[in-house]
DNA sequence: CCTATAATCAAATGAAGATTTGATTATCAG
DNA sequence: CTGATAATCAAATCTTCATTTGATTATAGG
C-alpha cells in the first residue's frame, strides 16, 4: 500500500466532511481518529498529513468552516435592501435550513465546543466569533426597531431567544420527520414577528 | 489516613452537586473522577464506594436527579387550576430559573446526554424520559387552544420552540449578568404569549 | 472493650486512543 | 527516465484515566 491513485486521494475538505460526520453521531470524544480515517479510507495515522496538530486541528476545522459559511451568508441578507420583516425570515430561514441540510456541523458547533478545545484560548476564540454571528442578528432587529417596523424589545435577549429556539432544532430534527426546514422556519418566523408586533 | 471522622464523611448527595459542578464546568469526558473527588475531598477510588458502577453512574443520577425535580415541579402547575395563560408563566419561570439557578445540573442535562451515556439503552430510557417532560408542556399550550385562549399552532413544535430557547439560556447565563431568572422568564414569556395570541 | 462494617486511601492495573516513527509507493516537474 | 515530494501505511509509543485491589482506620452496636 502507501500513496494511493491521484483519483483516490483524499484532501483536507473530504476530510472535514468526513469529520463532521462522525462528530455528529459520537460527539467529539467519542469520535475516534480511527472513525474519521474509516470514513475516508485512510488509516489514522495518515489523518495527521492532512492536519499536524490532530483531532483538535480537524474539530476546529469544522466549526470554522460551518460558521463561515453561514456568517457570509447572512452578511448577504444583512447588506441587501430588503425590509426589516423581510431579512428576519430570510435569516431565520437560513440558519434553520443550514441546521437541518447540516445537521452534522451544526450540532457540532452548538454541542461540542464547551468539551472540545482544551486550550483557552483557542476556545475563546471561537466564542468570540460566535458572539459575532449573533450580533448580526441583532442589527437586523434594531434596524427593525429604529424604522419602527418593530416594537422595541431587549434586542440582545430577543436573539438568545431565537438562537436557542434555532439551534436546539439541530437536536430534535430528523429528517425522517413531517417538517422540512422550510416548514420549521416559516412558522417559527411568524410567531417571532407575532411577538416583534402583537 | 483511611476513614474520616463522622461530621467530614460524605454522601451520596454532596458527590452528586460536586459532579454536577463539575460536569458543567468540564462536561463529562473532560471531568476526571479525580475532579469530583477533590471537589468532595476524597480520592478517584473512593468514589466506587458510593457509586460501584463509576462515571456513568454519577452521571446518570446527576441528569435523572434534576429531571426529577424540575418534572415534580410542572406536574404541579399543570394539575393546579390556574388558566391556561398563568399556569405558561409559571411554568416558563420555573424552568428558567431552575435552570439559572442550578447551571450546573442545567447544562449538563442538555449537553451531556449524547457525548457520554455509552450504552444505547440508558440513553435512550433518559431520551424517553426527556420526551416525557416535553409532553408536560404539550399539555399546558393544548388545555389554552381548547379553552380558546390561545389561537391553534403546531403545539409540538411550538413546545420545542419554547424548550430551546430555555434550554439555550443555561449555556450563557451567567449570574453576573444585567438579567435574573426572573427577568429572562417574565420577557420570554410574553413574546410566547404574544405569538400564542395576536 | 470488642467486633463487624463503613469509608477511605495509596498504589496497582488495564484499556483506549492519540500521536510518532520509519518505511513504502504514486506522481509530477524537469 | 530520475529525483524529489506527497500521500500512505503498519507498527510502535505515550498518555491519560477509569477502575481494581489490598490495606487501614473510624464508628456503631453489643
Amino acid at each position: 500500500m502507501a500513496r494511493k491513485p491521484a483519483e483516490q486521494t483524499v484532501n483536507r475538505e473530504d476530510i472535514l466532511f468526513a469529520a463532521a460526520a462522525v462528530l455528529h453521531e459520537k460527539g467529539y470524544h467519542r469520535a475516534k481518529m480511527e472513525d474519521i480515517a474509516r470514513a475516508v479510507d485512510l488509516t489514522a495515522g495518515s489523518l495527521y498529513h492532512h492536519f499536524p496538530n490532530g483531532k483538535q486541528e480537524i474539530l476546529l476545522a469544522v466549526l470554522n468552516f460551518g460558521l463561515d459559511e453561514i456568517s457570509k451568508h447572512v452578511r448577504e441578507i444583512l447588506d441587501s435592501n430588503a425590509s426589516p420583516e423581510e431579512k428576519l425570515r430570510r435569516v431565520v430561514t437560513l440558519h434553520i435550513t443550514g441546521i437541518t441540510d447540516n445537521v452534522s456541523i451544526g450540532a457540532a458547533m452548538v454541542f461540542e465546543i464547551r468539551t472540545m478545545l482544551d486550550i483557552a484560548e483557542v476556545r475563546e476564540a471561537y466564542i468570540a466569533r460566535r458572539d459575532q454571528f449573533e450580533s448580526l442578528f441583532r442589527q437586523i432587529i434594531q434596524e427593525g426597531i429604529d424604522e419602527g417596523a418593530f416594537k422595541p424589545v431587549d434586542v440582545k435577549l430577543f436573539v438568545r431567544m431565537i438562537l436557542g429556539a434555532h439551534n436546539w432544532v439541530g437536536v430534535w430534527y430528523r429528517d425522517t420527520g413531517p417538517l422540512s426546514g422550510e416548514d420549521i422556519a416559516a412558522r417559527m418566523t411568524e410567531w417571532f414577528l407575532a411577538a416583534l408586533k402583537s
